[in-house]
DNA sequence: TTGTAAGCGTTATCAC
DNA sequence: GTGATAACGCTTACAA
């Protein structure tokens, strides 16, 4: 049977004081004299009382619970290191602050709605953090209206409507394009995510500025868009060598939708570096377990976790947060793939 | 700012009924005539009132929330298909009897306790998922006395102690030796996770049981034990290559260590499968994305993990689960690699 | 400084 | 059938 849980006024009783005053010592309130204070700790101390979450969440009206909600297919998020890493890293800096990270994934809008719905509306968790957003992201706009504490992993429009951290995507890939191009490669193809996600046009948009301020021309063939599964990834890469002549180099939104191209290209007996090189995002473990090995642009994705948990945390206990858009810096890994 | 919050008095007031009404009507307390019931759910609609998660947390003494606490340091987590995949089907699972999923990470013994202390003492959580369970695990023994619902993906002794979910890992290891064995190894080599993980462990019997029913004798220098980091699965192989005469095969722990250290084993020059043949588990996404093919035990896992929510809830909500111990079952995948 | 008591938003047990 | 009313366990004015 499970023990007969310990309220404070089971402690009370035993150190013969009132229920307020173990409530006041266990908050810490200064104004306890110290011997009932050392009378209560002790009767804490034996018992191994701990607080009811519950009750504390009703009556402070905090959950200290952060919601992540990944719109992502279980099985598209089973495989993504990005998630792994950007999971761990909230996880961690949430403990920092006695916060617990609540993760619900969503394929259909429909259950998107329907887990905003439950997490927010019911109260369930302080904020939310989001990713992947969209150009016009209807979640967005509903927790802006509903004055709901969130911050965005990306980059929304305007920019100040929403706290926000995020890499310089379309920086990133202009620096990764350069990179291609100055290595010699003229026919540059993009690998994108689902066409409406702001890091991948974000992302296209960099690709294009480097072809642009190379003077090389842009052909929208080139560009393919995926659904973050591995089939469309191969498709996408099918198509591109279907191409004549097929291109010469490949920038994937990240290093899953890079590895799997590759794996497709080297499938169809394409030499890689040599016939076409491949530069993927996310710097990831998986980088060094394909072969060759894949250039990656690295995302400090600790980081970006890091800074969108303290911003919420600081949004959701009043405090000013650092600022309303951080950006942290990207830098290229390069390996053998480019 | 934020919306004033909508409670049932309010719906009552304008519904032209009690508030005890409203939340028969919200209960589906079969009782409420027809016509008050239409009333209050008109006012429902009309205003979005969604009940407060954390009053209802309070009150039925349960807060729909399950937890899996994660025992690697979010490094090792970040890079871990098998975690990403278990997180995503749980979560998938939890959904469907409207439970979300509570993750937190732990490193040291300290924090271990730490976030037990804060998950379930605290009944944040109404009950906790366990993974990578050690020979004799404090947690277990915790939780057991406690009387806290919990089931064990994995094994514990004795077997009927705790709810399990977990395939048959001594034979799966079994299966796999057997397998290198048949294809003419002799020399093969075993590749754990931490020695005191009962994974680790049962793998291990089953590795030496296919050993002794081929008459192979067993040389403990063949086994190496790792941390789940990539350095620590690089340092076992390189110690395993230091042999004379080296393996000719390795089985390991998971597809990760695996493909660790087919990397080193590259690295020195090793050709696979020709020279060493490699062997993993979980058939993650990795496997197909490393050269050669990564060899693997499927474990499914989203069975694993769906069966392990299943029997939680069915706890938590007091049902009797389908069984004490269910056994998922497994399979060799070959490919290049062995 | 400490105790008493009023909620926090539900659910469920009473009477009517 | 429906409406008061008492918990659920805690925090925090307000009194003393």
């Amino acid at each position: 049977m499970r023990a007969a849980k310990l309220k404070q006024v089971e402690i009370a009783r035993l150190a013969g004081v009132s229920q307020a005053t173990v409530s006041r010592v266990l908050k810490g309130n200064p104004q306890v004299k110290e011997e009932l204070r050392q009378r209560v700790l002790a009767v804490v101390q034996e018992l191994g009382y701990v607080p009811d979450a519950r009750a504390q969440s009703l009556r402070s009206q905090r959950t200290r619970l952060i919601g992540l909600v990944v719109h992502r297919a279980p099985a598209a998020l089973a495989g993504d290191p990005f998630f792994s890493a950007l999971i761990a890293a909230i996880i961690e800096h949430a403990a920092k602050h006695d916060y617990h990270l609540c993760v619900d994934t969503a394929r259909t809008a429909r259950s998107q709605r329907a887990i905003y719905e439950e997490l927010l509306r019911t109260r369930r968790v302080d904020g939310l953090i989001l990713v992947e957003s969209e150009t016009r992201d209807r979640r967005i706009e509903r927790l802006t209206s509903e004055g709901f504490p969130f911050v965005l992993i990306g980059r929304y429009e305007p920019e100040d409507a929403t706290y926000s951290v995020d890499n310089d995507n379309i920086g990133a890939a202009h620096m990764a394009t350069d990179y291609l191009i100055r290595t010699g490669r003229r026919r540059i193809a993009y690998i994108g995510g689902p066409a409406g996600l702001t890091v991948t046009r974000d992302r296209l948009q960099g690709y294009r500025n480097a072809l642009e301020a190379h003077g090389i021309p842009y052909d929208p063939h080139r560009v393919m868009f995926t659904d973050f599964s591995e089939r469309s990834a191969a498709n996408a890469m099918a198509e591109l060598l279907s191409l004549s002549p097929h291109p010469d180099a490949v920038l994937a939104l990240d290093d899953v939708i890079a590895a799997c191209a590759m794996l497709e290209a080297k499938r169809r007996g394409v030499r890689i570096p040599d016939d076409i090189a491949f530069v993927g995002f996310n710097d990831s473990p998986l980088c060094r377990y394909v072969e060759p090995e894949l250039t990656s642009v690295v995302v400090d994705i600790p980081l970006l976790a890091g800074k969108a948990t303290e911003t919420l945390i600081a949004l959701v206990e009043g405090r000013a947060p650092e600022a309303k858009r951080q950006i942290v810096p990207t830098r290229l890994v390069k390996r053998e793939s480019a």
